[in-house]
DNA sequence: TAGTAAATAGACAGACCAGTCGGTTTAAAT
DNA sequence: ATTTAAACCGACTGGTCTGTCTATTTACTA
């Protein structure tokens, strides 16, 4: 079995790189592959040399932009934070602020998979379970952090675990898509100091 | 001045409801002008004799589609019943409900406005701008019923009304955008109660 | 170093895109 | 009944879409 060259996976890279950042701007159906390979520096048969369809390169795109939130987010830091309550604030914190973009064009780009859960999910059904999987993900790691807060007795203990945590990652993907049609950031920061204070004991 | 006739009226209409479900199933981008026409038996000259440009549509259809959801909500009764908590929690809940999709391939079809919102307020000003009103009117409809129902003392007293009413919106379009994406109705549900038992003093 | 497959290139295909245009029908106004 | 403009038709344009194909280069392996 041949791995794939340093060179292969370069390319390979670049091409998940101009596709997550033209998707994330312009959205999938607004973004031809001729942007992304000339965007990328490669030739259309390369292209497909690495992926069977845009599809396909939809779902990678997905795997990558999951990888990069987890390290931008700092999932460890997260993890080992002492306080519940407060790894479970920074994580909302630094996953609205995520949301930002710093393009002339565009102030706040929204989440990148709510993003593409919209436009996709009747479309796709391999998109659409994709983005299902990473918001059950993060739905589990709320709940998680909501239990043990409330173990802690830092989180109040009347909450359902589960519906709580539903409600938190509903109200974030909601807010940030309001953020994005008005331009501004007030429900997201709005919505961190509601969940700030709903979990308090 | 000329009026429009009734006979195109109704062709106008007719664009508008075809464009307006199939917007609505597939997105923007991924509904062709050529698939509109068919759905409304139209020629494609006659297309470009009511509307001037595909966005134009799209901000027509946004409002055609406001109309309809006004109707289908029943705002009469909204505005005129005794118990705004009750009237509140009916405007929800009708409002997600609206959400339901009878189609074979889609259970859920999400919030119109917020599929829109996403997929084109980086591509059009026009089309943001009018789902930003959008939201602001149902923000400003829940913050009456909440100021409504703080006065009657059926709503918490503690709570800022607008804020209160932001939150409301942006979780319901979330739990909206969460249950496109899973198929379910689950979070929606889940939202509507959290709204009730929050409320409540 | 010869052989082999991966990696890259770019012309091309065929469908579809939004939008145009000249011509025809329809219907209201005079 | 004649005039006139609205309403409608559908072929057509130029461009873009995703995806294919053959050819060439690169790089690893034996």
């Amino acid at each position: 079995m041949r791995q794939l060259s340093t060179k292969a996976q370069a390319t390979r890279e670049r091409i998940l790189k101009a596709a997550n950042d033209l998707f994330y701007l312009h959205g999938y159906h607004a973004t031809g592959l001729d942007r992304i390979i000339a965007e990328a520096g490669i030739a259309k048969g390369n292209f497909y040399h690495h992926f069977r369809s845009k599809e396909e390169l939809a779902t990678a795109v997905l795997d990558w932009h999951q990888d990069l939130a987890f390290r931008e987010i700092d999932l460890e830091h997260i993890l080992t934070e002492p306080s519940p309550l407060q790894a479970l604030l920074d994580l909302v914190t630094r996953m609205t602020g995520r949301m930002i973009c710093d393009s002339d064009i565009c102030k706040v780009r929204g989440c990148f998979f709510g993003n593409f859960a919209l436009e996709l999910s009747t479309e796709s059904e391999a998109v659409r379970n994709k983005v299902r999987n990473i918001f059950d993900g993060v739905r589990q790691l709320l709940r998680q952090l909501i239990e043990k807060g409330q173990r802690l007795e830092e989180i109040r203990s009347d909450l359902d675990p589960d519906k709580t945590a539903g409600m938190i990652l509903g109200l974030m993907e909601g807010s940030v898509l309001l953020d994005k049609t008005s331009q501004t950031q007030q429900e997201a920061s709005n919505a961190i100091e509601f969940v700030r204070h709903y979990l308090k004991r």
